[in-house]
DNA sequence: CTCGTATTGGAAAGCTTGTTCTAGAAATAA
DNA sequence: TTATTTCTAGAACAAGCTTTCCAATACGAG
């Protein structure tokens, strides 16, 4: 072996996440500052800044994922609403994960000098959700653009509401589930 | 007078939008060599790099609230419904300037180095509608929420499914429609 | 204990980028 | 035409950032 980290991922993806809603960017100068990590560790731990980004941005929509992906497949009374109820859920439940995937723009995790392996994980990472709906789509008779919409559109447009500077409000669970209702089940092809 | 520009302020903004989908940043060389406008020109329309952001950002939002705040008071069958679908429409009808208001953070614009007379107009920037939007809940009888999330986040959600690589298609409207009868049709206090 | 391995720390190098500066070009009014 | 104002141009400067580098530190195995 040798010797033992002093810090954990989550503590500089949770920094992260403060500085992208604070600043808007993230600084490896900021990082060190906030986290008391040093440069040495951060670049012998992610690579480069890239990497850094990279790897908070993909392990935290892992673990949005999860979430979705299980809601998704849970059955209930109306197919699919846990999983579009799963996003203000995420953001309250892990505010510091879902600051990450909302501030972050796919375009500052995308740049040149991003390590290829990384590039290949962002480019794919959206895949196995984008299979599950399109399985769940074709379960459900729902078109996929309404799936979408439905899924991620209004739960994710409702939350961004609020996100940034307060918590995501409980009530609003039951509005988003309006709005699901209103636009899927006119659409369902009823069993 | 004086010699007459060679640009206009909307080139330079239209370069701005495109590279903050592109890169997800806005430099001054590549504003250059995107517009072909030369670095003394802009410095010495915009001031700088934070001048610039902040212009860009605040005409545009000063063309979509012209739209929206018209919408809002326009009488119609359902209350508002007709500013909730502004959104997708503006984002349609002006495409440049969407992608300005949808891709820009506020904390970019917010930096240390914005000048003073500009953050004082960002910080007020949304009055004027927050303040439409009150009225139309006094009016209405609606909660603040739920106009908010009537107005502007299912729409803007719904447009973002798509926006910085698709266009907004026009069935989305019905869509929204849907969402907007849904949550605010109940709490509607029918007159 | 000591060697091998993995991590840490921080100073300094090396870029990249925003900004300034100065000379001059272009357009308008008188 | 001339005076005046506004705009253009791009090289050079300054500041800030990322990255490199290597010595120092901790841990486990032999």
């Amino acid at each position: 072996m040798g010797r033992r980290s002093t810090f954990s991922d989550d503590d500089v993806f949770a920094a992260v996440g403060r500085m992208l809603v604070r600043d808007g960017e993230v600084r490896m100068q900021s990082v060190v500052e906030e986290t008391g990590v040093s440069v040495g560790s951060l670049y012998h731990r992610f690579g480069s800044r890239e990497g850094l980004l990279a790897r908070a941005w993909l392990d935290t929509l892992a673990a949005f994922h999860a979430r979705f992906l299980a809601a998704l497949d849970h059955p209930g009374d109306v197919p699919g609403l846990a999983a579009a109820l799963e996003t203000p859920r995420f953001c309250r439940d892990e505010p510091d994960k879902a600051l990450i995937l909302v501030c972050c723009r796919r375009s500052e995790l995308m740049s040149d000098n991003t390590p290829e392996a990384l590039q290949a994980e962002l480019a794919t990472a959206n895949d196995r959700v984008m299979a599950a709906i399109d399985a769940f789509c074709r379960r459900t008779g729902l078109p996929l653009e309404i799936a979408r919409l439905g899924l991620i559109g209004f739960p994710l447009g409702a939350a961004k509401l609020y996100m940034p500077a307060e918590p995501v409000p409980e009530a609003l669970d039951e509005e988003i589930e309006r709005a699901y209702r209103a636009v899927v089940l006119p659409r369902l092809v009823s069993s």
